[in-house]
DNA sequence: GTTCTAGAAC
DNA sequence: GTTCTAGAAC
């Protein structure tokens, strides 16, 4: 869902989609006062030294150093930073009744009954793929993160700019970019020095846990200490691992992402090497098996 | 999504 | 006794 800002007019109020290509400028310290009659806001822009999304857009710095290994990834996730995008301050005592409409400004916000949104686990991406030292690539449509518990030799994830929760809002509308996504995803395999050892898949999770929508692309060694649980092994090596061509090939049919409803059983299915299907028992078991179907 | 750990499984 | 999994996390 796009986000919307809410027009001045203290009478009446004015819903501006800016949803898909943001073109709404506002520059650091600028105060744009978003007022529902009931509800009136004060956003200002902080200060992020020249990182605003809009202007690393077009920066359009496309630099590419997929494989090269650097150093150990900082955990700076979680951490809500300060410098982010918005921010939302009250100006007057919120009513507890007073609920914005679901349509209404950053949808991440809450309203005031529950808090932490930003800082909740499952909204690490959106600060994750803002962090210049976890991208590995961006152009103006997308960035690409490694993944921070990776589940095999190479995870990346690809991430579009623009603030889309889920499968479940993709339309038609979004064809282009999923395409853009998936062609980003493989060059990011062009790139890579495995590319001719390795395989790899794209894809999203049927149900993902992480807020944002992003395209997992993952070597099919999974050779990771961070693959510890059933779970994570078949996330990733059932159908709940919905092949990015397929998700295209959907959307572009049926104009929506539908799941199975069985989704979330396939993660409790038996450990099955996802090569010769073979059965194991315990996880370790599993990553020993694997091994033999490592490259020489 | 991960961490932690109780208790099931071996 | 050790390994391993699965569910809570205020």
């Amino acid at each position: 869902m796009g986000q919307s800002l809410i027009g001045v007019n203290p009478t009446s109020v004015d819903l501006v989609d800016v949803g898909k290509d943001e073109e709404v400028k506002m520059r650091p310290g600028q105060v744009l006062h978003i007022v529902n009659k009931l509800y009136p806001y004060t956003v200002q822009f902080a200060e992020e030294s020249g990182k605003d999304v809009t202007e690393a857009e077009e920066k359009v710095q496309a630099e590419k150093r997929p494989c090269e290994d650097s150093s150990e990834n900082d955990d700076i996730e979680n951490v809500p930073r300060k410098a982010k995008k918005t921010e939302v301050v009250d100006t007057q005592g919120s009513s507890a009744e007073l609920k914005l409409s679901k349509t209404s400004v950053f949808p991440q916000e809450g309203t005031s009954s529950k808090k932490e949104h930003l800082g909740h686990w499952s909204q690490g991406l959106k600060s994750s793929m803002q962090d210049p030292k976890m991208q590995v690539y961006k152009d103006e449509k997308t960035v690409v993160i490694k993944d921070k518990y990776p589940k095999a030799r190479y995870h990346w994830l690809i991430l579009p700019w623009e603030s889309i929760p889920s499968l479940k809002t993709v339309t038609r509308e979004h064809l282009g970019l999923l395409e853009h996504m998936h062609a980003v995803g493989e060059k990011m395999i062009d790139q890579c020095p495995a590319r001719g050892s390795l395989e790899f898949r794209l894809g999203y999770h049927a149900i993902p846990s992480m807020s944002h929508l992003h395209l997992h692309v993952i070597s099919q060694d999974f050779d990771s200490a961070a693959l510890k649980t059933k779970k994570h092994w078949n996330s990733f090596t059932t159908e709940y691992f919905l092949n990015s061509q397929d998700v295209i090939e959907m959307v572009r049919s049926k104009g929506k992402v539908t799941v199975k409803d069985h989704a979330s059983e396939l993660l409790k299915l038996p450990l099955r090497c996802h090569i010769c299907k073979q059965q194991l028992s315990t996880i370790p078991q599993l990553k020993e098996h694997l091994r033999k179907h490592w490259p020489k």
